[in-house]
DNA sequence: TGTTGTTTAATTGTACACAATTTAATTCAC
DNA sequence: GTGAATTAAATTGTGTACAATTAAACAACA
């Protein structure tokens, strides 16, 4: 598909339209395939942890930056307050963190990491590893791919004019 | 993150461990987010169209390849049952498909597209063509990364040994 | 000061995804 | 030909995501 077919000075014919619609040249598709499979494989390996997939991606942002706000920490994760209050309640009940009302602002609620979750972090670093042992992909070709995809995450969640 | 890091010959430092868990360095991250914020985007577009995601890829498949069963359509799709049958019924109460079990082999249930099914392949190529109006990214750019990530693709769903 | 607007979490309701199981039909092995 | 194994769809139960709303706290400002 080029420019000139999918600008609006192009008819339509239903040649066109099949390539427009057509599943395997959709990005979205590709994503959505992408992540979800990715996904999968992650399952097992978090489930003798106890973690979900977000809460797995909740306690790395928490090991690299401790003690934030939910709203901080819904901006690393692309997560609203809807997703992550009861996924931090179910981490806070497993003894892996601690939400506490700041007493200045009593908007904010801190996550804070207990003892028992910053030494999680030992035994999660073996997922990634395992991970990639088992997809059998080289590293460097996920690293080119992952500042493209950084690229895209950006231009994608800013919302449009 | 180079290959020496990363193998079981090396000792895990603490610091080869934030490296490993750094959000920024994960594939799974970048793809999780890109997949939610592209299907962000699309949901508005859809929903004049009585359509979410899920059953817009479900129309894609059958515009290419109509009158398939509930298995060849999940392959498709990189979906089971669990999630087709609910989304198949809802299409079918909108009047966009039917459902129709065969009569060669009853555990097959072929979906077919109605009239209407098809004539709304008319008013969803108006999906893509707004968004990438909307996200503004260049045509030629997604091209390259859609193959790419086809490769994930197959990577990825493929069970381990 | 008091009113209005904004910010932060939490809540509510809807729609996925998927693992695990169930049911029914078909195929396979012997 | 019959019992075992396999296959396809449906069902059940759990865990997200997110839009929209609510509630409370704070900020801005006439």
């Amino acid at each position: 598909m080029n420019k000139k077919e999918i600008d609006g000075e192009t008819k339509l014919t239903p040649q066109i339209t099949d390539e427009i619609l057509k599943l395997d040249n959709q990005l979205c598709f590709a994503f959505y395939v992408c992540s979800k499979e990715i996904l999968k494989k992650y399952r097992p390996l978090l489930e003798p942890l106890g973690l979900t997939y977000t809460g797995y991606i909740a306690m790395m942002a928490l090991w690299e930056q401790d003690n934030i706000n939910v709203k901080e920490l819904g901006n690393k994760l692309y997560l609203d307050s809807g997703t992550l209050t009861p996924l931090l309640k179910k981490l806070e009940s497993q003894g892996y963190v601690t939400r506490t009302r700041s007493v200045e602002n009593e908007r904010n609620v801190f996550i804070k990491l207990t003892e028992k979750g910053q030494l999680l972090k030992n035994e999660a670093v073996q997922v990634p590893l395992k991970l990639i042992e088992s997809v059998g992909c080289g590293v460097e070709n996920g690293e080119q791919l992952v500042s493209q995809l950084h690229k895209w995450m950006e231009l994608l969640a800013k919302e449009m004019p």
